[in-house]
DNA sequence: CAGGGACAAAATGAA
DNA sequence: TTTGTCCCTG
């Protein structure tokens, strides 16, 4: 019995069609990875084609990997030739393995948005530009924009919204670029560009990897930008055995680059290219899809299509009007809380989406408060906290020592006595000889300007870098790691001022410790490198941690290609989803609200059974309330599909303690709060601390003349007016206890660190 | 060269 | 309103 018997005809067709370019069209919940996965199987075991010659590029890099696992079970252990992972990280594997034919160095760092940001403040710094509306954000901006549309800084011109001062910025781009290759390093978009136009420079290289790559597969084709659609020429070369796969109703990613003709001209740029279209969709109820394609319909700029369901209609589609944000949030918890209660749904089933990143935080207060366990994919993530940069941004160095950004980042971290001036003189003394920050630390006796006690301090710290630097290839990963972590201080730093806070850092270090422990395992033939460059191209959805029986945040970006029994979706207000930005442009262009208007089709779509919208009346931003309207997309689901309830403050406002986000996010995080007293009573700021494991009793008595004595009224900016109600101790470390709100519910014990004298 | 005050920026989305 | 950065001072 054949493999594909288990798909529909459709599919079916789609498999079996191997030659030549192929588009297939795959709506929502279509089975576009089940085709995709049965396509390959039927490769490798129908038509005996050898699983390296095979090539599938995903979005994520966990999407190759399920890819992987599901064609395993068809196929069995060859999978593991087959090549698959996102166009970032299969240039990057070109680059690095082709290295020296290609022209580039093996060992380049991968930059990410802050290395890159500060790649070029420094450019700023050393042109002296202080220039009103440019700021190195805005500049890596357009630069980016760019290399996504293959423009180099010599074909830079004024055609990207930019007036006067385009000459300026091509100055910028061609010295950031200059920056980049004296680092060593390159850029998210260089990996693309410089793999496309060094395949071009190179066509023997480019003609080995044609050769080997017989069939390729790309899947969410309709997100692809410039450069990746050059790499799918280059990559399917004469064979022209291209598999592409997307909907164009969910092209989301025009912000870096893609661009949607992509897939709407796949027939004007392969003329012979068959197209298939899946639109029966096996995924969510039909009262779901019929709103979904109600409000897709509005798009104006699409190939067109119905996705049909042999399914039930289902339930009605609940739409939600909060208050306020805080109430959308408690109606969110209190709904998943009654659904995982009932049994109806599994904490695991239910996923919760937003805008932007900035809502997860009111969501996740009301989560934690009610101790359901939930997981954040994306936000603030984990490989851009300080401490888990800082520590990488050592091991860069140790395997690039050119990378400035890097040694810049570390070289005071922990604080070894390299002061501004120091590391001033050293830039300086490495710019005028074409040096890097490394080659001047062994050549401290030429660099004018340093004392004997900061050449003290680098010398120490040059011997660090030149004994972790030997032991890198002498020991296991996770070793080397903990290795690091001591010897460079770091660990030192971190147990000296022992407070949560640190503790926190000390346990993500940890955590990377063991990344490191797992990649090692993983691959026989890891190395730093190998594991440097795995953190730099994973995505959100990659590293999101145990999901088994938690609750799902994220936004509506990373809830791509994913599905959820129920799904929320927040914060369905003008200005928020559409964003402002797309409000204003479409007063112009009004077109283009058209990609938020897929986003909003891709988060229905998430959702197999049950749909929940919400919206609030007001939101809190900036430190105050704003007015918001409801979104322009709700009216565009049908209102038979609707269920509509309100959502009104006085049902919960009774017994809540007023304080807002930040009183419940500082004593969560124990983070340092400055509190200020009113100017008459007090003109210095206190810093105080959180500290939760006092056991000061309400009641004590502490009398003394001191500006923050017993009964004293002190403002705090968020939490309004609070009264000291008890005392401990003097000076330096004096507890105070400090009560805010009228009912005297809550107490608020300070440590506070007072100016000396 | 550390610590503090003044001031600006922040939040669209992400490899 | 909060957070980060710059500049100034002791």
């Amino acid at each position: 019995m054949s493999l594909l018997s288990k798909l529909n005809p459709t599919q079916q067709n789609a498999a079996e069609t191997v030659k030549g370019p192929l588009l297939i069209l795959a709506g929502a919940g279509s089975g576009k990875t089940r085709v995709l996965t049965y396509r390959i199987a039927h490769l490798i075991n129908d038509l005996n084609i050898a699983p390296w010659n095979i090539l599938a590029v995903t979005f994520t890099n966990k999407a190759a990997a399920e890819l992987k696992d599901r064609i395993e079970e068809l196929v069995g252990h060859r999978s593991k030739d087959i090549w698959t992972g996102t166009f970032h990280s299969i240039c990057a594997r070109i680059l690095r393995y082709d290295a020296d034919k290609l022209g580039l160095e093996r060992d380049f760092t991968i930059y990410d948005e802050t290395d890159r940001r500060s790649a070029m403040k420094r450019i700023f710094d050393t042109l002296n530009i202080n220039s009103e509306d440019l700021t190195p954000r805005s500049v890596i901006r357009i630069i980016s924009r760019a290399k996504n549309s293959m423009t180099s800084p010599t074909s830079f011109t004024s055609d990207i919204e930019n007036t006067h001062s385009s000459e300026l910025i091509s100055e910028l781009y061609r010295s950031y670029q200059a920056e980049l290759h004296k680092n060593n390093a390159l850029d998210f978009d260089d990996l693309l560009v410089e793999t496309v136009r060094r395949f071009n420079e190179t066509p023997s290289v480019m003609a080995s990897y044609q050769e080997r790559f017989q069939y390729t597969h790309v899947d969410e084709y309709q997100d692809t930008n410039r450069p990746q659609y050059m790499l799918c020429q280059q990559w399917s070369g004469e064979t022209r055995n291209l598999c592409v796969v997307g909907d164009d109703d969910q092209s989301i990613y025009k912000f870096r680059g893609a661009d949607i003709r992509n897939i709407l001209d796949f027939e004007k740029d392969y003329a012979d290219a068959k197209i298939i279209r899946l639109e029966q969709n096996y995924r969510s109820t039909g009262r779901i899809l019929q709103a979904a394609n109600a409000v897709i319909s509005q798009n104006k700029n699409r190939k067109g299509k119905q996705l049909w369901t042999d399914d039930k209609d289902g339930d009605l589609i609940d739409i939600v009007e909060c208050d306020s944000d805080r109430l959308e949030a408690k109606y969110v918890v209190q709904t998943i809380r009654q659904q995982i209660s009932t049994g109806t749904y599994k904490a695991s089933e239910i996923a919760v989406l937003y805008r932007t990143n900035a809502q997860s935080r009111t969501l996740e207060e009301e989560l934690q408060r009610s101790g359901m366990p939930y997981t954040i994919v994306g936000g603030t993530r984990f490989y851009e906290r300080r401490e888990i940069k800082d520590l990488l941004s050592y091991m860069r160095l140790l395997s690039n020592p050119a990378d400035d950004i890097g040694m810049l980042r570390i070289i005071n971290m922990p604080r070894r006595g390299i002061g501004n001036t120091s590391i001033n003189q050293l830039q300086q003394y490495a710019l005028a000889n074409n040096l890097n920050i490394f080659e001047t630390l062994s050549n401290l006796e030429n660099v004018n300007g340093l004392n004997s006690r900061s050449i003290k301090s680098i010398n120490r710290f040059h011997d660090i870098i030149i004994y972790l630097q030997r032991m890198k290839d002498e020991i296991p990963l996770p070793e080397f790691g903990r290795l690091v972590f001591e010897h460079s201080g770091y660990e030192a730093m971190l147990k000296q001022d022992r407070n949560h806070e640190t503790e926190g850092r000390v346990e993500n270090i940890e955590q990377l410790i063991a990344f490191m422990a797992e990649h090692e395992e993983a691959d026989p033939d890891a190395n730093l490198l190998s594991f440097l460059e795995e953190v730099a191209l994973m995505s959100p959805e990659d590293d999101s941690n145990d999901t088994n029986n938690a609750i799902t945040l994220m936004t509506l970006h990373s809830a791509k290609g994913l599905e959820f029994p129920m799904v929320f979706i927040t914060g369905l207000e003008e200005n928020l989803f559409p964003t402002a930005r797309a409000v204003e442009e479409s007063r112009e262009t009004p077109e283009s609200i058209e990609e938020e208007r897929r986003l909003f089709y891709v988060g229905i779509t998430r959702a197999c059974q049950k749909l929940v919208i919400t919206q609030a009346h007001q939101r809190y931003a900036y430190g105050n309330f704003i007015d918001c309207k409801p979104s322009r997309f709700l009216m565009e689901i049908p209102q038979e599909l609707v269920f509509l309830c309100q959502e009104i403050s006085e049902a919960n406002s009774n017994n809540e303690q007023p304080y807002r986000n930040s009183f419940d996010n500082a004593q969560r995080t124990n983070r340092k709060i400055p509190l200020r007293g009113t100017p008459k009573d007090n003109k210095k700021g206190v810093h105080y601390e959180w500290d939760e494991n006092s056991n000061h009793s309400f009641g004590d008595i502490i009398d003394n003349d001191d500006f923050l004595s017993v009964g004293q009224w002190v403002r705090h900016s968020s939490w309004g007016r609070g009264q000291i109600v008890a005392r401990e101790g003097s000076g330096e470390k004096m507890k105070v206890a400090v009560q805010f709100g009228p009912h005297l519910k809550k107490i608020a014990v300070a440590f506070a660190q007072l100016e000396p004298g």
